[in-house]
RNA sequence: GCGAGAGUGGCGGAAUUGGCAGACGCGCCAGACUUAGGAUCUGGUGCCCUGCGGCGUGGGGGUUCGAGUCCCCCCUCUCGCACCA
């Protein structure tokens, strides 16, 4: 009974377990996906984004990196010499939260993880070249990082600034704003507040206007991410304009980009943090309160601060401006709507055309003035507007200029502020420069020294790197133990040979991966970050892949890194990535798998139960991959299922059939085997193209499902197989299936005989002429309704399918007694006979 | 509020250029094989109707011989941004 149980389950399922290992082990034995660079074949760099080791993949990874083996393998089949490696993000919180709750080091937590990661996608049978892994968090990587900090140290792209950042009063630190959880930290939900620091900057607003315009030469990349960098980076073009300030020589600078509304202006406002905020309260008798209100505003902290719902709330500073252009006075105050970070931290204020202000002007009374019209030409009443008329119009009100459409006073108005001197033409971004200091332990040190004598001092590239101290205990404050750690902070002044003090904060990051791309075309350089000729070969990543959730920050700070290394002449190419693909993500239950939600589904698990084809398959399958994912238990059987019958098929005929021809088969020897033929090449046709145009793989998928359907049929029908179509069906069979099932292809194709892995064979083509038949359906419709089918020659003239067509009787049914109007015909497609009454 | 994307059977999804809506898979139903079937193979399966047939891609209108696909209006959901002067 057990026994025959057993053979029964054997022969229905394949023993997926072994036949994974045997094929991974067979494969890194022989270091397939091993490249080096070979001028004499074209290149593709396939890369996914690397991950941090959090401690165990999930399911956003396995169908990351299932999506980019699809295309390593694809294009490997295609002749190109693929570089497709992997290596770790691995500096970063979790690694410290880790080792302060429970007293294990960063390094020995992270170095666990990498482990435990890479051996998960040595078990899903990604094709990477392993040889080539990196991980930022080793000396041989952050090295180089800090090396590059050094180059755009020197060339004048790093700046230690001022500046206000999160602070979070219970940890102790600086927290990056990804970190700030609706105006609370992320660990501990303490309110975070503003603090002004001294900070490590990339000056990547220098690169503003590049990193905009050159959004248009990305034409593989997702509109979606092009539009959210662009308005991450916020250009507006506009005019500065200086207000006298009555009783100062100072005037009070602002920047508009509705300058033909200033005669509309009616009050200034200004940021509580600007600078001239002092001298202007001076003289007011409120000044203690003033102050009360700036110090409320600043503790609210910037992200309270622009919350929906926030009021805007302010104060008169007792000071004046004069408009320069109507000469009025007007009373400048303090506003919490207005940012010190953007413009000029000042605005003039025109509550009847902005809403902003409007709103502020209607809670403290202040004068409203309607300077511009709509082109109704119904003026809005100044007292009664409750919404500001922000749109064009015609200028009133406005001395010189009433009368000229706005967008041409505008013009007219920055020219006299030019003429005139008071201002400028200007263009203002809202991307702020990257503050890449942070308070932590767990990332790359900047290589940075302080001395009394000699001031701020770069580390000589020939003492990098800046070594992380692994001795060091972890307070539960979360304050880096660089601080206080005297072997670190000490050291001598590379410049004058005293005594001076090292920097203790590491970077960002996302400074470590702007630049891993490049890494992996050189990695184990010990000379040099990379070599030239090396990343020239490679570069530029001809497919990226990842998730959508670094549409902004990591892919436009790579864009920036090689922008400048291509400037310093560092590579060549300006652009790292040519194509990108965001994957969507993977839900259950229509939401985002997570821990706290209890709804995660463990990789190991599935790969356990059914094995890594079958993971990966599933994923390809349930859905194309931009799109959200729902994950289903029975989607996953059913994929084991499929694969199952795949390996029955190619078993059971290579049993029946013995040895099998190879190569292309001839015209089938009757019409079941040449239906068959044609389903196979037909087959070959769609998957490629769903492979090559759209990285479809669920419907390439499908695509394979199908001839494994027909192939049934024939199995089952054909009383005497064709040898030669069976035998070049399977062949094909097995090869279209190599990406997305790559050990279950392999033992395949060993099955069927062959020696040589089946990912180094070339992709199957496909003969035309097999895939057209000699007949085609046409769909007969009367008035747009289907009423009948017609079989035809494909190459019937438009005259024959159309007297074929009415001579059908359904169609003589539904025409009987009406007034023929006309008949559509589309070749090879359909007929369509309209009648009248 | 602004920007982007989506809405198709019981479910995941397909329909590449305006030309058979629902490929493929899941689920369900039936048959075959079987001591047995939660295995396997085969067939069926959008909804309504006994049938002829009618209806059907979020809703409403339009263009067209013909619309899931194009145009206009509206609704819902997801994501991103959000006092940016």
């Amino acid at each position: 009974m057990q026994m025959e149980r057993t053979a029964t389950v054997r022969a229905t399922t394949y023993d997926f377990d072994a036949v994974e290992q045997k094929w991974q082990r067979v494969w890194d034995e022989q270091q397939l996906y091993r490249v080096y660079e070979d001028p004499s074949k074209p290149k593709y760099y396939c890369l996914e984004m690397f991950p941090y080791p959090s401690g165990k993949l999930h399911m956003g990874h396995v169908r990351n990196y299932s999506i980019g083996d699809v295309v390593a393998r694809y294009k490997r089949m295609r002749g190109f010499n693929v570089l497709h490696p992997m290596g770790w993000d691995a500096f970063g919180l979790p690694a410290e939260n880790a080792a302060i709750q429970h007293n294990i080091h960063p390094s020995s937590w992270t170095w666990d993880n990498i482990d435990y990661m890479r051996q998960q996608l040595k078990r899903l049978g990604i094709s990477y070249d392993w040889s080539r892994e990196v991980a930022s968090c080793h000396p041989d990587y952050y090295r180089w990082t800090q090396w590059l900090f050094l180059q755009f140290y020197k060339a004048g792209l790093v700046e230690k600034k001022r500046a206000p950042v999160n602070w979070c009063p219970k940890c102790q630190t600086v927290l990056a704003n990804e970190q700030v959880v609706d105006g609370c930290c992320e660990r501990c939900d303490t309110p975070v507040t503003v603090r002004d620091l001294e900070q490590w900057f990339f000056r990547i607003t220098r690169y503003a206007e590049r990193l905009l315009s050159e959004l248009d030469e990305l034409q593989g990349w997702p509109d979606k991410v092009k539009i959210m960098q662009r308005n991450w980076i916020g250009k507006s073009t506009g005019v500065e304009i200086q207000f006298p300030i009555k009783g100062m020589d100072e005037a009070l600078a602002v920047f508009t980009t509705r300058a033909d509304t200033i005669y509309g202006a009616t009050y200034m406002v200004i940021a509580p943090e600007h600078p001239l905020v002092p001298r202007l309260i001076a003289d007011s008798p409120d000044r203690a309160a003033i102050e009360r209100f700036i110090e409320d505003v600043r503790r609210q902290g910037e992200i309270a601060r622009a919350a929906e719902d926030a009021e805007k709330l302010g104060m008169f500073t007792g000071s004046y401006c004069v408009n320069p252009f109507t000469g009025e006075e007007i009373p400048i105050w303090i506003g919490n709507y207005v940012l010190m970070g953007y413009g000029t931290g000042a605005i003039m204020a025109v509550p009847a055309h902005d809403q902003r202000d409007l709103d502020f002007a209607r809670r403290y009374g202040l004068p409203v003035r309607v300077v511009i019209a709509p082109p109704s030409g119904d003026l809005p009443d100044a007292a009664t507007l409750t919404v500001a008329y922000a749109e064009d119009g015609t200028m009133v009100n406005s001395g010189p200029y009433t009368g000229l459409p706005n967008r041409e006073g505008l013009e007219r108005i920055a020219d006299e502020v030019e003429r005139r001197g008071i201002g400028r033409r200007r263009v203002q971004y809202r991307l702020r420069d990257w503050l890449i200091s942070r308070q932590r332990y767990w990332g790359c040190p900047i290589p940075i020294v302080y001395c009394d004598h000699c001031g701020t001092v770069p580390v000589p590239e020939e003492q990098l790197p800046v070594v992380l101290p692994e001795d060091v205990s972890f307070k539960p404050t979360g304050q880096s133990p660089l601080v206080d750690k005297p072997e670190f902070v000490h050291t001598t002044c590379p410049q004058c040979g005293g005594p001076a003090r090292r920097e203790t904060d590491t970077m960002d990051t996302f400074v470590d991966s702007s630049w891993y791309f490049l890494r992996f075309c050189d990695p184990h350089n010990t000379g040099a970050a990379f070599t030239k000729d090396k990343v020239d070969y490679w570069m530029p990543v001809d497919q990226y892949i990842g998730g959508v959730e670094h549409a902004i920050l990591h892919l436009m700070y790579a864009r920036f890194f090689q922008m400048v290394l291509a400037d310093l002449g560092l590579v060549t190419t300006p652009r790292p990535f040519e194509r990108l693909l965001t994957q969507g993500m993977v839900l259950k239950d229509g939401a985002k798998m997570s821990k706290s939600k209890g709804n995660t589904v463990d990789p190991d698990h599935i790969v356990r139960t059914y094995g890594a084809d079958t993971a990966r398959l599933f994923i390809l399958f349930a859905s194309p991959p931009e799109r959200d994912l729902e994950w289903s238990d029975a989607g996953v059987e059913g994929a084991y299922r499929f694969l199952n019958r795949v390996w029955r098929l190619v078993t059971d005929l290579a049993n029946e059939l013995g040895p099998l021809p190879q190569g292309p088969a001839p015209a089938g020897r009757d019409a079941a085997a040449e239906e068959l033929r044609r389903v196979v090449h037909r087959t070959v046709k769609k998957v490629t193209q769903d492979i090559e145009d759209r990285f479809h793989f669920n419907t390439a998928i499908a695509a394979v499902m199908e001839l494994v359907n027909a192939f049934y049929q024939y199995k089952e029908s054909a009383t005497e197989k064709d040898k030669a179509v069976v035998a070049e069906g399977l062949e094909k069979l097995v090869l279209l299936l190599a990406p997305f099932a790559p050990h279950l292809a392999e033992e395949l194709w060993h099955t069927l005989g062959r020696g040589e892995s089946v990912h180094l064979q070339p992709w199957p083509s496909y003969d035309p002429a097999a895939v057209e038949s000699d007949t085609v359906e046409i769909v007969v419709q009367v008035n747009g309704r289907v009423r009948d089918r017609l079989w035809v020659a494909r190459e019937a003239s438009e005259a024959e399918v159309r007297e074929a067509a009415l001579a059908l009787p359904k169609v003589q049914e539904h025409t009987a007694g009406r007034r023929l109007v006309r008949v559509v015909v589309v070749p090879g497609r359909l007929v369509n006979i309209v009648v009248g009454q």
